[in-house]
RNA sequence: GGGCGGUUAGCUCAGUGGCUAGAGCAUUCGCUUCACACGCGAGGGGUCACAGGUUCAAAUCCUGUACUGCCCA
């Protein structure tokens, strides 16, 4: 058959031609390919938001699924990568509410029932769109069991866990001060809010005391909440306020009377000492609130403008409120001063704008018990985070948790199924809607407006998307999941939490391994982000388009889902954010191109010399006839068989993309196939088992390579097949469910890798010749190889043919001490003199440079190891072995060395 | 304030006690050689942040310092 193959790759064309013929082929399906005896491989996907776009930071996280999950395939394991997506409650409510203010409307004034069509809506329209960018990545999803939070049977999940929690009195309602957005209008639990540091002012207020007899002085960050004051807290210790506690001061503006009380809240050692209390907002005042008995004033509300209570400034917003009022406090003189200072103030991580703490009523878990079990799975082995670290800031987080808030006050979401009573003002709650009060039978219920956080349901996740409450086949025999991949900003949002309600309703944990990768970030080392402008667009990187970073515009012509991924994995080291930029993919991209031609010239010498197949390791272990050079690349391929598997099982992906990016350039395509081409001229058998060996390595490496880049890898070991196969070959077979190599015992060659480590340095030695004196590559030279004994003449005499073909030499010569001819320049291998006769004078500064300097580092190793042989303690302390190995490499450096003081002698 | 990282070639990073410390990119020189210029061949380039310590042996382990990043409070 005739191949016309274009001279680079074309990731456009080949990428969405195989992705659909694996899907029409049932690849992705949960246990495609699999061979018994071995357990399953489960991995449940971070679900994105249902109405998100995909960022760099999803292409590493599924590329890093995608690797493990296809690798575990081939192995024959029974896999499922468990697909889907999250309805991100807030996130989601606030992209629609904007959508309806575009159209003059608003959502306060919008029915319940109306926007809520509306959220679904943009979820259809929108929603498809990252599930396809996860396709274009490559991801072998099985999309037939595609799941959404808000399904049926998750929405099932979450209200039988909602009961479950309710009756074992883990979930209960109270009034507590939460952490309220006063833009989103919601309550938030703490891992919502992210404490920024910002700078300041503590300011100073004078308030007098009540009976005239003099002042305090309190100090406070928030001015405006003084409306709210309802102490004044000073610390019994402070000798200085001692006589002060019990009495009362008033406050300015409003005129109230508010009591001075004795708290250790009070810092002496801050400000003046004295501090105002403000029970309803702040989360300290309110704790001494309750110590104290103190009534709770509210000054701001919900949208965070004043209230009524604070007099004269109602309806102000806060931020507003306080200038206002710090300019009034001066003319009146409550003003006494002002320190700047930096201090940690609370953001809403949605919305950006300052937290406002507030008293509410909310739903809460309790959650110390859950915490208790939760960290026992890292503590006793049965849970194991990479990095390992992580574990630690798990278990930190569950020793230290909080009861978790889960109301929120939005409408997109799952609605608390908890009913209240007009009558006796009880709640009932219940699996089914009820229609009486469980405890007085009353009819006049109303369901609880609220509902709960998505990470409620995503807690949920690895078994709700397997079927669970109902106890299904697939939730037999996928739960628990292997590996979960995320990054560390989700550790308590997510991780804790699924292991925590994992080991409530199960009774065990949700998956084994949790990976936590890096945080992709620009060149500069800063998180991407869409205000930043430093993001960059991985669909755009695969397909190409115009790219805006860091203000520029970046012309891309697409590198390709392989090279993206490539270049991802080959980033990714155990615990190591990632700097990115766009050029960066061109890694990725060169690489798939020189894979690419590797196929392409191997293809098109199968079209002169055809084979039956693919030869599989048995057949290559019978062929007769090897030479050194074809014993060397299969040995190789056994060593990088085995190390690839080795770091994917230990996630060190960085150390399986380099393993076979080097065993693929380095040793297949620059030297063995380079090799092959001079076999192929020879014909006969030479030509024969070159094309055999070549083959095999070619298909040894797709395989491996196949995880990482299955694109390019799954279309030429097709063509391949095709190619090959004849009558045998049948379409409609995959790499991708191809059996993962494993290291073959009769293909390995113990002293191989040496003796061609030897061969290789003498070809490049007399390539280095040739350049240091600007001859070009094409002209051909003469050369005298001086060994120091018989045995090594005699090997390297059987390699003739190689040393002369890839050092392109015209005449060799090989004997033991051979004299260097008149007129050429020597170098040095080892315990090897190379002659090369040069004709003509040429200057060899350069090679006396290069001389001298491997020199002085020969001398310097030999005196190392001299000083360590010549230590008794080493002798006597370090392994035999060791020692052995040091004499051996001793005796050779000391021959290089004399080599190069004589060449350097000669010179 | 507490915790956890990082600091190795111009840049981005490997390298968790033992060959003369490596890779990619960048750079220098040569090459349009019949797979590939998204390439090939050959080079140059490092006080492993700093100071102590442990050890026969330290980029690697320990202590401290400096700078830097993230998380928690």
């Amino acid at each position: 058959m005739t191949l016309e193959l274009p001279k680079s790759y074309e990731a456009k064309t080949v990428e969405p031609e195989v992705y659909e013929r694996w899907e029409k082929g049932g690849c992705f399906k949960a246990g495609a390919g699999k061979r018994a005896g071995l357990p399953s491989y489960t991995i449940a996907i971070p679900p994105p938001n249902v109405t998100g776009v995909l960022h760099m930071g999803h292409a590493l996280n599924n590329t890093l699924q995608d690797t493990l999950i296809r690798w575990r395939r081939m192995q024959g394991h029974d896999t499922l990568w468990q697909p889907g997506t999250d309805h991100a409650g807030i996130a989601t409510e606030a992209v629609v509410a904007k959508l309806l203010e575009k159209e003059g409307k608003r959502k306060e004034s919008t029915p319940r029932d109306e926007f809520l069509a509306r959220v679904w809506a943009w979820k259809e329209q929108s929603g498809g769109q990252i599930v396809n960018q996860l396709r274009k990545l490559g991801s072998s999803c099985d999309w037939s069991r595609e799941r959404f939070t808000m399904d049926d049977g998750l929405s099932r999940a979450v209200r039988t866990m909602f009961v479950a929690l309710f009756e074992k009195g883990l979930i209960y309602r109270g009034t507590r001060m939460v952490n309220w957005s006063p833009v989103l209008k919601t309550a938030l639990s703490d891992d919502e809010v992210d404490m920024k540091d910002k700078p300041g002012f503590l300011w100073k207020l004078r308030y007098p005391l009540s009976d005239g007899s003099g002042h305090i002085d309190v100090e406070t960050t928030r001015p405006e909440t003084f409306f709210g004051d309802t102490a004044v807290a000073v610390n019994p210790a402070d000798p200085r306020y001692q006589a002060l506690i019990g009495r009362t001061v008033t406050l300015p503006i409003v005129g109230r009377l508010i009591p001075i009380v004795g708290d250790e809240h009070a810092d002496p050692e801050k400000g003046t000492g004295a501090v105002k209390i403000t029970p309803a907002h702040d989360p300290n005042d309110y704790e001494v609130g309750k110590r104290h008995g103190l009534p709770l004033v509210r000054v701001i509300g919900f949208d965070g403008t004043m209230t009524a209570e604070a007099t004269g400034y109602a309806g102000q917003d806060r931020f507003a409120c306080r200038k206002a009022l710090l300019i009034a406090f001066e003319h009146s003189g409550v003003l006494q001063g002002r320190t700047e200072i930096t201090h940690a103030v609370g953001h809403s991580e949605r919305s950006g704008e300052p937290i406002e703490p507030m008293v509410t009523e909310q739903w809460f878990v309790k959650m110390a018990p859950l915490a208790e079990r939760a960290v026992k799975e890292t503590r006793e082995g049965r849970l194991h985070f990479h990095p390992e670290r992580w574990g630690k800031v798990y278990e930190q987080w569950l020793d230290n948790v909080r009861d978790w808030c889960i109301s929120r006050q939005i409408w997109w979401g799952h609605r608390i199924p908890a009913w209240h009573c007009g009558t006796c003002a009880q709640v009932t709650v219940g699996l089914e809607d009820p229609t009486a009060c469980a405890h007085c039978g009353a009819a006049a219920l109303t369901q609880d407006p609220d509902v709960l956080d998505t990470w409620f349901s995503s807690a949920l996740w690895p078994y709700s998307t397997l079927g669970w409450p109902d106890r299904t086949p697939e939730l037999a025999r996928y739960f628990p999941t292997s590996t979960l991949v995320t990054d560390r900003g989700i550790i308590f949002f997510w991780v804790a939490r699924m292991v925590m309600t994992s080991l409530f309703t199960l009774g065990t944990r949700p998956f084994s391994d949790v990976y936590i990768h890096g945080t992709v970030n620009d060149e500069n080392g800063e998180k991407m982000s869409k205000a930043k402008g430093n993001g960059i667009n991985p669909i755009i990187m695969i397909e190409g388009g115009t790219q805006n970073y860091l203000g520029k515009d970046y012309q891309c012509a697409g590198y390709g889902a392989d090279a993206v991924r490539y270049t991802l994995l080959d980033m990714t080291t155990e615990g190591q954010d990632l700097k990115l930029s766009p050029v960066k993919f061109e890694t990725g991209r060169n690489f798939a191109n020189k894979v690419w031609n590797a196929g392409r010239f191997l293809l098109m010498n199968l079209a002169e010399r055809p084979l039956a197949g693919v030869p599989d390791a048995a057949a290559i272990a019978a062929l007769q006839g090897l030479g050194l050079p074809e014993r060397w690349i299969l040995d190789r391929l056994q060593g990088a068989v085995g190390e690839c598997t080795a770091a994917l099982a230990s996630f060190r992906y960085n150390d399986y993309a380099n393993t076979a990016y080097r065993f693929f350039r380095d040793e297949l395509c620059d030297w063995y196939l380079e090799w092959a081409k001079h076999q192929f001229k020879a014909g006969g058998v030479a030509a024969a088992n070159a094309t055999a060996v070549l083959a095999h390595c070619f298909d040894g490496v797709l395989r491996l390579l196949h995880p990482g880049m299955p694109f390019i890898t799954e279309h030429l070991w097709q063509t391949l097949q095709t190619v090959t196969g004849g009558a045998a070959w049948q379409p409609g077979r995959f790499l991708m469910l191809q059996p993962w190599p494993l290291p073959e015992a009769a293909l390995q060659v113990a002293g191989a890798a040496p003796a061609m480590a030897e061969l290789q340095a003498v070809v490049s030695a007399i390539r280095n010749v040739r350049n240091l004196v600007s001859l070009a590559d094409g002209v051909a030279l003469g050369a005298t190889i001086a060994t120091p004994g018989a045995a090594r003449a005699q090997a390297l005499e059987g390699e003739r043919a190689f040393l002369i073909d890839r050092a392109n030499l015209s005449d060799l010569a090989i004997a033991v001490g051979a004299a260097k001819p008149v007129g050429a320049v020597t170098t040095v291998v080892g315990e090897l003199k190379i002659h090369v006769p040069l004709a003509g004078v040429v200057d060899l500064a350069k090679l006396k440079d290069q001389l001298a300097k491997r020199s002085a580092a020969t001398e310097k190793s030999i005196a190392g190891k001299e000083g360590r042989l010549g230590n008794a303690d080493y002798i006597a302390r370090a392994p035999a072995q060791q020692v052995e190995e040091t004499r051996e490499l001793l005796a050779k450096e000391r021959v290089e060395l004399g080599n190069l003081r004589e060449t350097l002698a000669g010179l």
